[in-house]
DNA sequence: CTGAAAGCGCTTACAG
DNA sequence: CTGAAAGCGCTTACAG
C-alpha cells in the first residue's frame, strides 16, 4: 500500500474509483457521497498524498501564491532591509496563510524589470509591493505593471494619476499629530529632519502635516529649520549636525523616520545637548528599536498589522474579482520619553 | 501581433516554426540554429511572453522554488519574529535569486505538520529550517521530513542521529571567546543568563563555552550565578532581577542571546548599576539593536550572510543531487562598550 | 452521484 | 537543426 511518489490514479486505483471522482472527493465537492468521500480522503492520507500544485495550477490557471516585492534604495549587497517591511513581511504571510494563499518574496531592486514576469508565468496571482522608493522609477514601474493587466497592491500614498490600488497610513495627519504634540509641551521651535521632494510623496505628506500643525498654532514654518535627510544609516546625524552648524534657535526635533530620529539623538548627545531636556524629538514609524533606544523615542505608529491584512485582502479580492478600494489608515502618537512629556 | 496570453504555440505560429522549436529556442538550446533562436526570443520579447511555470513545472517535476520555514516559538498573533531570522531571510533571498531560486516562505508554528506539504505537492524543491525551537519537538519533525524523502537544510547545531544536513555557529567557540574576553578585562564574577536545557542545544552549547572558558582560567562555575531565561521580551529583565535577588556578587553578565542581554541591561540600570563601570555585559548574535543601544552591546556575532548563502547552496545542491556536507562557522567577537573595554 | 474524455502549456525522447 | 507526438497530473464540462 506504499507508492512513492502518489497521484490521484494511485488512489482512484486503490479506492476503486475514478481519477475523477479522486479529484472530486479531494476538494471536498458535494457531488461525491459522503462515504466515497471520506474513503478517498482516508487514502490519501495513508499515502501522504498531496495534490500536484503545478498540475491544479496549469489546469486552472491559478498559483494560489501571491508575490511580495520589498524594494529598497540601499544600494550593495549588505543592503540591510526596512525593518518597518520586514515586520510587515510576517503579518503578510500570516494573512496570506489563513486565506490559502503561498507567499513568494522578492528583494528585487527598483531597476530590476521583473515584475511583471511572476503573474505572466503563472508563478503568482497578484503582488504586493513594499518600499519607500523613488517616486518617478517607481511611478513608471506601476505604470508598466498596470498595462501588462498585472493585479497588484501598494503600501503607499494614494497618488492621483496613479493606476492601482493601495494602502496607506493617513501621512499628513501623522506629522500634524507629532508637531502638535510638540506645540503642546510648549516647544516653539521645531525642527523638521527629513525629505520634502515630491520624489517622496509620503515623506512629504509628512511634512506637510508638520506645516499644517505649525500654522494652526500661528506660527511660521522657518526653512532654516528644516533639513533634508534620506532614511538610511548615518543620515540623521549628519542631518543633525547640519541642523547644529547653521547657529539657528530649536528646541525640538520632528524626523519622518525613526532611523533619522534616532541618528539625529545620537549627534546631539555626542555635542552635549540632553533630551529631552534640551531638545526633545519625535519619529515616525514605531520600529522595534525606538522603544528600546535611551531615551525611548516618542514617534508616530503605523498600524503594521492592519496594514498588513489589508494588503492581504485587497489583493486577494482583486484576484478573485471583487472591489477593492484604496484605503488610508490613521495614525497613532506613541508618546515615550523623547518628547518630554514623561 | 498583440496576443493577449501568449503560450509558446501563438509565438510558434508567428514565426513559422514548430512548437518544440520555440521551447528549445526559449532555453537557449544549442540545437537551434542561431537565426531561429534569435528570432524567437525576439518575439517572445515582443509579446511579454514568460513560460508557464506550471506547465514547465508539471513536465519537469520541478518548482525552482525554495520553501523557507522560519518557526518561533513565540506564541499569540502578535507575536514578533527574532530579528535575527528576518535578517537572514534576506540574504537567503538573495542567495536563491542568483541561482535562478524563488523562495516561497512560511511562518508556521512548530506544531503545525505542514512541511511536507511544501515538497510532496511540488510547490518547493526543498526546504531550509529557520528558528530555535524546543528541540524534542523539532526532532520529530525533523525526523517525519527525513522519512518523506524531503530535502531540507537546517540552520542550527549538528546533532549525533539527527538527519539532515546543517550549517550552524560554533557556539561553544563562541561562549567561550565572550567569556574569555571578560576575563581578559578583570572580571572574575560571570554571571550567566539563559537556557542550559538540553532542549536547546545551540543555546547549552554556549554555556559550554562559557564554563570551558572559566574552567581555563582555573575558576570553578558557580551554580548560583545561573539564571535561566528564555530569549523574548522581559525574560532579560526577569532574570537581572532574580540574579540580583540572589545576594551573590557578581561583576559581568555573559548572557546567551542580545534579546536578554539588553533586557537586563535595562534592569540592572533601573536598580541603579552602571554598565560597563559595575557590571559588564556580553551578549551574542550581534542584532542590529545591539550597536544602538547604551552603552553599546558587546556580542558574538554570527555571520548570516555566510549562513544564508551556505543554506541555499547547500539546498541546492541536495536538490541538483550533488553531495552536501553540513558545516560550522566562526563566530567573532564584536567589541563595544558594554563590556569596559573601550 | 460517477466516469470517460479533453485539455491546461510545457519538455523531451524519437525520428528524420 | 527541426517537427510530430507523448505525457506530466490535475480539473471540469458533458453524458449518463
Amino acid at each position: 500500500m506504499k507508492v512513492d511518489n502518489p497521484t490521484s490514479r494511485d488512489i482512484a486505483e486503490i479506492a476503486g474509483v475514478s481519477q475523477a471522482t479522486v479529484s472530486r472527493a479531494l476538494r471536498n465537492s458535494p457531488l461525491v457521497r459522503k462515504e466515497t468521500r471520506e474513503r478517498v480522503q482516508q487514502i490519501a492520507r495513508e499515502l501522504n498524498y498531496f495534490v500536484n500544485r503545478n498540475a491544479a495550477g496549469l489546469r486552472t490557471q491559478q498559483s494560489n501564491t501571491i508575490a511580495l516585492l520589498l524594494f529598497d534604495e540601499t544600494e550593495g549587497e549588505d543592503a540591510q532591509i526596512n525593518p518597518f517591511f520586514l515586520s510587515m513581511l510576517g503579518y503578510i504571510t500570516r494573512a496570506a496563510s489563513g486565506l490559502g494563499y503561498d507567499v513568494l518574496i522578492s528583494m528585487q531592486q527598483l531597476t530590476d524589470d521583473w515584475h511583471i514576469e511572476y503573474q505572466a508565468s503563472n508563478r503568482a496571482d497578484g503582488l504586493i509591493l513594499l518600499g519607500y522608493g523613488d517616486y518617478l522609477t517607481y511611478h513608471e514601474k506601476i505604470e508598466a505593471l498596470a498595462r501588462a493587466n498585472t493585479r497588484f497592491m501598494i503600501w503607499g500614498p494614494i497618488i492621483d494619476n496613479q493606476p492601482g490600488h493601495s494602502i496607506s497610513c493617513d501621512n499628513v495627519d501623522g506629522g500634524d499629530q507629532a508637531t502638535r504634540h510638540l506645540l503642546g509641551l510648549g516647544r516653539q521651535r521645531i525642527a523638521f529632519l527629513g525629505s520634502t521632494s515630491q520624489r517622496s510623496p509620503e515623506l512629504a505628506a509628512r511634512y506637510d502635516g508638520y506645516r499644517k500643525a505649525l500654522l494652526d498654532a500661528g506660527l511660521e514654518p522657518d526653512d532654516r529649520l528644516k533639513v533634508d535627510a534620506m532614511s538610511s544609516e548615518g543620515e540623521g546625524y549628519r542631518a543633525a549636525l547640519d541642523l547644529l552648524s547653521r547657529d539657528v534657535e530649536f528646541d525640538a526635533i520632528f524626523a519622518v523616520t525613526d532611523v533619522i530620529a534616532i541618528d539625529a539623538m545620537r549627534a546631539l548627545e555626542d555635542n552635549g545637548y540632553t533630551i529631552p531636556d534640551d531638545i526633545a524629538v519625535v519619529g515616525f514609524d514605531d520600529i522595534s528599536l525606538a522603544g528600546h533606544v535611551t531615551p525611548a523615542l516618542t514617534t508616530v505608529r503605523q498600524d503594521i498589522r492592519q496594514a498588513a491584512d489589508g494588503l492581504v485582502h485587497g489583493i486577494v479580492g482583486l484576484i478573485e474579482g471583487e472591489p477593492v478600494e484604496s484605503t488610508q489608515m490613521a495614525p497613532r502618537l506613541i508618546v515615550r520619553a523623547s518628547c518630554g512629556a514623561l
